[in-house]
DNA sequence: ATTTTCACTTGCAATTTGAAAGCACCCGGC
DNA sequence: GCCGGGTGCTTTCAAATTGCAAGTGAAAAT
């Protein structure tokens, strides 16, 4: 908390943002919850990324900090534990959906069909409410039980 | 280079993203550039965030190999350096403007006007094309002298 | 009771960062 | 030409962060 004295990672509007998850492993930690609809820390740990378990905790409890995630202990399984997006990460959908379009633009290895920048470009909002339904629907299959 | 063997930061959207800019002081050098009009190495590490040279020098060439930005030393001083983004980079700023509605909406400190939120989300081509027309502006007073 | 699963934590080497100093080139005066 | 300052990096080195591997403790499963 040395560098917060000097400048506050906050007040612009992109400082603000990279202080939160301008990071490589918040970036895919966000797109599985996001996107891929894990919730699981045995979930994130398993990504295909290799995040190793120090960092994990560590930008689990970080994004959880930065009211980005809940942390819940799994009712019906006690040893488990899940993460759940608040409304404030789930609010990064546009902007996250906006970058998903500019890497299929330009990673000539993208793995993202066409269609889907298409889809978004075409209608941005019914992109994003689709999604939003797919994180409330994941949600409700764990909500229920807590 | 030795974790792009394992896995290449492409392919995935978000990775990909994550790769190119997913770091705090690429953030405030592309903010610097697409938003602030910012062109010159002096004009860089003059900013705010006090950013150190070698870490600069070091973004500054990496966003070069991404084609991100072209460096250029000026015609008119030859011991100064600009750096111009390219489409590549001005296609972020949809993502960018997206992630600006999303800090100001979740920042309590925010420094931006809530009118420019405002302008966005009513008209977001609108507001991208003023800071498209920003950056050609910026770049016309380096351009015709090189 | 014992083993296994799970979510972390710890230890430690290696990489990255950051502050400061150094270096090389250009430019303007003299 | 030569000197002094401006400019864009590069180097140095300590400090912080990362990443791998092993460890821990609580809960389930056997």
């Amino acid at each position: 908390m040395k560098k917060s004295d000097k400048i506050s990672w906050s007040g612009c509007p992109v400082r603000y943002a990279a202080g939160v998850f301008g990071d490589k492993w918040c970036f895919v930690l966000l797109r599985d919850i996001l996107l891929h609809g894990k919730r699981y820390y045995g979930e994130f740990a398993a990504s295909e990324e290799g995040i190793s378990t120090n960092i994990l905790a560590d930008r689990l409890s970080r994004l959880e900090g930065d009211d980005m995630l809940t942390r819940h202990v799994d009712p019906n399984k006690r040893s488990k534990v899940f993460y759940l997006p608040t409304r404030k990460a789930r609010a990064l959908l546009p902007a996250f959906l906006g970058m998903m379009v500019w890497s299929t633009e330009f990673d000539d290895k993208t793995a993202a069909p066409a269609s889907f920048a298409k889809a978004f470009r075409e209608n941005p909002k019914a992109a994003i409410a689709w999604y939003e339904a797919e994180i409330d629907r994941v949600n409700a299959g764990l909500e229920l039980s807590s």
